[in-house]
DNA sequence: ATGAAAGCGCTAACAA
DNA sequence: TTGTTAGCGCTTTCAT
């Protein structure tokens, strides 16, 4: 049942105008009153409509959230969930926030909360659908596998960066295939003959496996050899990516040019290549993923396969309210997934090989 | 009374275990199941308790929040507010998610949740807190002068990065005044004589207004000359610190070294330096406020104040907890402010000027 | 140590 | 168009 909060006592109750205070004062019935504050306008004269409006204001009235919660069975919540690792923290990447930032924004604007809250086991997401009769949830970081294995019944869930198959859940991703041959595509164009794809481990085609699928066939297609695109394991980080590019030369001697699946792994790269005593993009060309700020800022600029951010946002609300509004039940299917259009940023990591 | 987002049906009332059900299996009152489920079970017999526990662990109870918050007039929850701008967007900056997705955690230890919300008028805080019954709030990136305003009553208000007087609010923050001297009297020992601080306008001696003020006392000091520390207005961003750098030379040409009060402030004023055709440190010495990853990206890495974001999570969240489980209401004032260490990260980007 | 009664503020369903 | 009735699931208070 999770960690306890008591020992202490209760609040006093609260001196707070409620829908019978107004109610009275206009001289009509609560459920009138609860009408007007609902928008069901269309049961309501507008006369008596302006008439509670006006007391409303007057009085200060503001809607109790867990009474309506209560009696409604729904929250006008959407949870935004995160799975927590080791260090049991979250929001750790600028992607994770760009997401959550946003959709709070979109979703305030029609009336809806956002919920922040920390996974620590599978079973949490269930319980937390049920114990606040949330209207939604947001998976974010979650891997596939995990989403795979909730059962989550009665509510629409919109996962990000997922291609899982639960059929319960919307996908909302970019499309990665084509940022990988993007990637790849542009690396070859500059003439490279033996490439590197440095991501995260993956099992399955996620996101990272797409990624690595796309620029795969895009450097085949170029005419690399298959031998010639090689690829490594690594963390997504900084540290990780400087670790690779202080190695790459002993690791990896013939190649020209690195596909780093993240622009934190990629700065790392760089910064690891200079240490190294190598240039960037003289000695090895680095392309990125993300279009993060971060790839701006670095000497020279990382060239980068950007995400549309604010549409992946804008889409996965843009689902997220429309299944809310259909009254998704236990029922319908979700709906088809989205994937995002990508495209390069030209910035000057990618040069001709040495 | 802001936007609503109704006009779909209810849902259905799902089939969930209450209470009630754990109290009829186990042949005791409902009384005594929601004690048990609260701790308070000193008033309850162990062989109960235990016998209480198994059942609702078989029947999978998950507690009503609505149901409990409306009862109890609290809810478990605290608010991490932030206003919005012109975009309308939250968690900009990589600080505020550091803070946020911290006390996420170390909340959820503790059995309490976190409600994200964007603030665009700031009646709307007093309103979250009523509407939620809301068991505490925290400020996220409050000017002062709206923290002054704010007139929220019976629940503990924790406003990070805030020198507010508001009595009802417990500022959390780090040692700015001292960051600012550590920077000046870091130049001044390289032997800069002509320094430029570089900062957002600001209105009295908030964040802002202490760094320049331990800035400038610490070249005072060292012995530089009073109009040899200019200070200079800039926006906090990337983009505005490189239009500083670019026109450095031109606006300030006498200055050796520049302290920016945020990292990104000064990654960019570096960029524009280089773009300039000037190096750092070479020609000019910059040194940055905050200690972001981001600082050891660049090339030199940025010589920066650090402050110690995990402590400042930790502290902010324990005066959370503290003042909540002592139950602060309307009546005691706030405890004192709390200013954190900081701490020079050295990494390159000072030397001796020109 | 345990229970009974009352009600938190709101909405669903039905009646008028 | 408006009102009435009956809860939602839990906690408080007061009794036993």
């Amino acid at each position: 049942m999770g960690p306890t909060a008591d020992e202490e006592g209760p609040r006093d109750p609260p001196v707070t105008v409620k829908l019978s205070d107004i109610a009275d004062e206009a001289g009509v019935s609560v459920m009138t009153v609860s009408n007007v504050m609902n928008g069901k306008r269309a049961k309501v004269s507008p006369a008596t409509i302006e008439r509670v409006l006006a007391i409303a204001a007057r009085l200060g009235y503001v809607p109790n959230i867990p009474a309506r919660s209560l009696a409604a069975h729904r929250s006008h919540i959407v949870a935004a969930l995160v799975p927590v690792g080791e260090n049991n923290s979250l929001l750790v990447s600028p992607h994770t926030v760009a997401v959550v930032g946003g959709m709070e924004t979109h979703l305030r604007h029609r009336g809806y909360h956002v919920l922040l809250r920390g996974i620590e086991h599978d079973d949490q997401v269930a319980q937390t659908v049920r114990g606040w009769s949330l209207d939604g949830v947001v998976l974010v970081e979650f891997p596939d596998e995990q989403v795979d294995r909730l059962e989550v019944a009665g509510v629409p869930v919109v996962a990000i960066d997922s291609y899982a198959a639960n059929p319960r859940v919307v996908g909302v991703r970019s499309d990665d295939h084509e940022g990988g041959r993007l990637a790849g595509a542009r690396l070859a164009a500059a003439g490279h003959r033996r490439v590197l794809f440095a991501g995260p481990p993956y099992r399955g085609m996620g996101v990272v496996g797409r990624r690595w699928a796309g620029f795969r066939a895009a450097c085949l297609e170029a005419g690399l050899r298959a031998d010639d695109v090689e690829a490594r394991e690594v963390l997504t980080s900084f540290e990780d990516g400087r670790r690779l590019g202080l190695r790459l030369r002993r690791d990896h001697p013939q190649v020209t040019a690195v596909f780093a699946t993240a622009d934190h792994l990629a700065v790392g790269l760089m910064a690891g290549i200079a240490e190294a005593g190598g240039s960037v993009p003289g000695d090895v060309s680095v392309i990125g993923f993300d279009g993060l700020d971060l790839s701006a800022y670095t000497t020279p600029g990382l060239t980068t396969v950007a995400q549309d951010m604010p549409a992946k946002v804008a889409e996965a609300s843009r689902i997220m309210l429309e299944q809310i509004e259909a009254g998704r039940g236990l029922d319908a299917p979700a709906r088809e997934p989205v994937s995002l259009g990508v495209h390069l940023v030209e910035r000057g990591s990618v040069g001709p090989p040495r």
